[in-house]
DNA sequence: CCCCCCCC
């Protein structure tokens, strides 16, 4: 390979000339905040012979220097470029660049470059003008060749021989970070990490390791990883992508102490972790990794936790991953099923938990370690990384990040051993499963309907409640009725096996029968406006004013059922709704189901009327 | 740069 620097394109373009697509070697980059998160990169280059501080990378090439394609000492080709003059000094924009050697197979900085003297230049004389003058305008004098062999610098480095990275260094060393600078070997605190520090270097330990994912999408393609690292002051997750995946998934060891150093920091995204950092961080090109077995990595703690109390969950924002320590009340058998939305086979276990705030809320485990979880002896669990779902209320769902650790020793589970086994498993507890038909909402505000149908959507997050009096508009009858499984507790729909059998996915059995089940869509409205809500069975029953298991085989008789239908609409009712923000197709939408369904009681209603007519009176 | 993590 014969890569050549463009000699004299400094001093050309510093005067104002151009030179079509120059070659240059970075060697060095500064970040430069910028308002609104809009930083850019100063970029030190040089041709061989001079250097220059001049060139700033194009926002849309920012995202070459956190993924390490751009480094030091590697060499571009400016592909596109813009040469401005600005108040006296002069900027050099790159647009476009071409990657002709990554700074680790490069290694070394090229000839012997010095600082461009801004005088020499004409910077703002020179704006429209100055035509490059020839003689070091171009880029066909033999340049410094690169020493693509030069130097084994990766010995320590991601992109070299990593293998030999983490075997070969020799520990409580400081001579194994030979060729790093001194200020390499200086170790922040993880508290510490922020964007603006690209010399910092961490000791923590690897709690936590993802295995290797790879995605697909506009942007492009890949793979990467996580680690989750903590040390005394704190903890951050770390990303590698790519090449760091070869370079470092497989020797790094969960549990181990390492030095990371050099490492690229962006804020964290919260919906994603339970960490407690503001940042995460990224393997870049020239991260290193060390492992420490010295004694003083025993001072750095193996796990850390900020526990949510269980009540507190209630309360707790939908998909927020949050750590819980608990106490495994009671669990439920594994259950195999097919996900109709990803065709994947699953297992999950539900477990209960309770803590002392005398609440229990159900936690599911996946795959083999529902099946593995058989501790019948109320361990205490805890949780780390744990998604908060308000499905049925609130819930808990293991993620593939998540670390759950059964009796830990941690002063916090010891308390909560002694507090179930002396007081907890006796007191009556509240669940944050929703029961059916009540749960939530027991104050629900009366509100005409037009109130309701235009509340604010994010007090609808884990729904909103309210009563009206409404009348009933209109009545589907599409799809009102479905078989359902006839297990006592099961109403999940059978699918005909054609046979005479009816098998219902949820039971995994196969039923010689079904039961009726109805879901009833119907519009309510009062004086300000109309919903339409879900009714389910008790409710679409008492809708219809009739069983379903009647209605299900009448539901084939046009005639008939709409006769049911036609008596059923311009009823009144007081009835108590739940609205809730949902996502379809991507769509954030209000649905509506019928909570309560009540014939109007006049008396209390007018009561109620009059209440209202003397407070708004007074 | 991912951010999917499942089922009712």
């Amino acid at each position: 390979m014969d890569i050549k620097l463009s000699t004299g394109a400094v001093a050309t373009l510093m005067k104002g000339g151009e030179v079509d697509k120059p070659v240059f070697q970075i060697l060095g980059f500064k970040k430069i905040a910028g308002q609104g998160g809009n930083d850019r990169f100063r970029l030190n280059i040089s041709d061989g012979l001079h250097s220059h501080t001049f060139a700033m990378l194009a926002t849309q090439l920012n995202h070459m220097i956190p993924e390490g394609e751009l480094d030091n000492n590697c060499i571009i080709r400016a592909e596109k470029l813009i040469s401005n003059a600005v108040s006296e000094k002069r900027v050099l924009i790159i647009l476009d660049l071409t990657v002709l050697a990554k700074g680790n197979a490069v290694g070394v900085k090229l000839g012997n470059p010095v600082q461009y003297a801004e005088q020499n230049g004409n910077a703002a004389g020179a704006v429209n003008g100055g035509k490059p003058n020839g003689s070091d305008q171009t880029d066909t004098k033999p340049a410094v060749k690169p020493e693509f062999t030069a130097k084994p610098s990766g010995a320590f480095y991601g992109q070299g021989k990593p293998t030999s990275v983490l075997k070969t260094s020799p520990h409580k060393n400081n001579a194994s970070f030979s060729g790093m600078n001194a200020s390499d070997c200086v170790t922040i605190p993880i508290r510490d990490i922020t964007p603006y520090g690209s010399k910092s270097a961490i000791k923590a330990r690897v709690t936590n390791k993802s295995v290797v994912r790879t995605w697909s999408n506009s942007r492009g393609d890949g793979k990467l990883f996580s680690i989750d690292l903590l040390d005394d002051s704190g903890e951050v997750r770390m990303t590698g992508f790519n090449t760091a995946v070869d370079a470092f998934y497989d020797l790094i060891k969960v549990n181990e102490v390492y030095t990371f150093s050099k490492f690229s920091a962006k804020p964290a995204n919260k919906q994603f972790t339970s960490l407690n950092h503001e940042y995460e961080i990224s393997f870049v090109n020239d991260t290193s990794v060390i492992p420490c077995m010295d004694t003083d990595s025993d001072s750095i703690p193996t796990l850390s936790f900020q526990f949510m109390e269980i009540a507190f969950i209630e309360s707790c924002e939908n998909n927020k991953m949050i750590d819980v320590v608990a106490v495994c009340k009671s669990r439920g058998d594994v259950h195999a099923f097919t996900s109709k939305t990803t065709n994947k086979d699953l297992k999950k276990r539900e477990v209960t938990l309770v803590d002392r705030t005398n609440t229990e809320i159900v936690l599911t485990l996946w795959g083999k370690q529902a099946e593995d979880f058989e501790d019948d002896t109320n361990p205490v669990i805890a949780v780390k990384g744990v998604k908060v779902s308000d499905f049925g209320g609130k819930s808990l769902s293991m993620m593939n990040s998540s670390v759950m650790m059964i009796n830990p020793d941690i002063p916090e589970a010891h308390i909560l051993r002694g507090w179930y086994d002396n007081e907890g498993m006796n007191v009556p507890t509240k669940s944050l499963v929703q029961q059916r038909g009540s749960g939530g909402g027991a104050n629900a505000p009366w509100k005409m309907v037009r109130e309701a149908s235009t509340v604010d959507p994010s007090s609808a997050e884990s729904g909103y409640y309210f009563r009206s009096k409404v009348t009933i508009l209109a009545i589907k009858r599409e799809n009102a009725l479905y078989k359902a499984c006839p297990e006592e507790r099961c109403n999940k729909k059978v699918m005909d096996c054609n046979n005479g059998m009816w098998r219902c996915e949820k039971c995994n059995k196969e039923h010689p029968d079904f039961k009726w089940r109805l879901i009833l869509h119907a519009c309510f409205g009062d004086s300000s406006d109309s919903i339409w809500a879900t009714c389910f069975q008790e409710h679409g029953e008492l809708v219809l004013d009739s069983k379903s298991d009647v209605l299900g085989p009448l539901n084939e008789e046009q005639d008939a059922f709409d006769g049911i239908i036609k008596k059923a609409v311009f009823k009144s009712y007081t009835a108590k709704f739940r609205a809730k923000m949902e996502v379809y197709n991507n769509e954030n939408r209000l649905k509506y189901t019928v909570m309560e369904l009540n014939p109007i009681n006049y008396g209390e209603y007018a009561q109620k009327l009059l209440a209202e007519i003397k407070e708004n009176v007074a």
